[in-house]
DNA sequence: CCAATATATGCGTATACATGCATATATATT
DNA sequence: AATATATATGCATGTATACGCATATATTGG
């Protein structure tokens, strides 16, 4: 029991980020490679690369290697809802 | 835009704590003053107290004052959904 | 084999924040 | 008013981690 809530919120974490949901937006478009990812949020090579590394170990993102080239896609549609859901109940809060 | 990614990276760090999830736990099955809470958690009162108050701040928990006691409730069911969805999706990966 | 490109990693630093401890604040009781 | 109870807050400290920078690793082409 007690170990759950720390999957749990080993989960959330992931997704507590601005530069991982920035990232989690571009690829939401669907699959890209971690250059285009770059090119898309303006952060370095380095931090895109290590955020979608964390995204994929957090079994939120899909990763395929092809040549030199590693293609992200997402896993999983039911955290992009998640997103979407939580950015809806924001919008809400505005009235 | 980029205000909506730090929103909601905001609301999942809520969600991101071991503590506060138990907490969510408690209160989940009804409301609950910060004394039951502090004994159902075995946390201290501070913390316990701190934790509340940011659930609250985050509109994921709402207040009651009734005398010297406050009373913390579920604010909306879709919180509390998404944590059961993301424990699911967890189980999910024992396979 | 060498160079170029794409991705990942090691390291130092700054920042966020959870916790423990003590204490402040607010309300009720006598 | 004094005391007791419930809750909140100030401060110090330890831990986690995001980022910049440099560099390592892997793959492809000449």
């Amino acid at each position: 029991m007690e170990k759950v809530f720390s999957q749990v919120a080993a989960y959330f974490n992931v997704l507590s980020e601005p530069a991982r949901l920035r990232i989690m937006y571009s690829v939401c478009s669907g699959e890209k490679s971690v250059s285009e990812v770059v090119e898309m949020c303006g952060s370095s090579q380095a931090n895109v690369s290590r955020h979608l590394l964390a995204l994929h170990k957090a079994g939120i993102l899909l990763r395929r290697k092809e040549g030199v080239t590693v293609y992200y896609s997402i896993a999983d549609n039911a955290t992009v809802e998640m997103c979407q859901s939580v950015c809806a109940k924001i919008a809400e809060g505005i009235h």
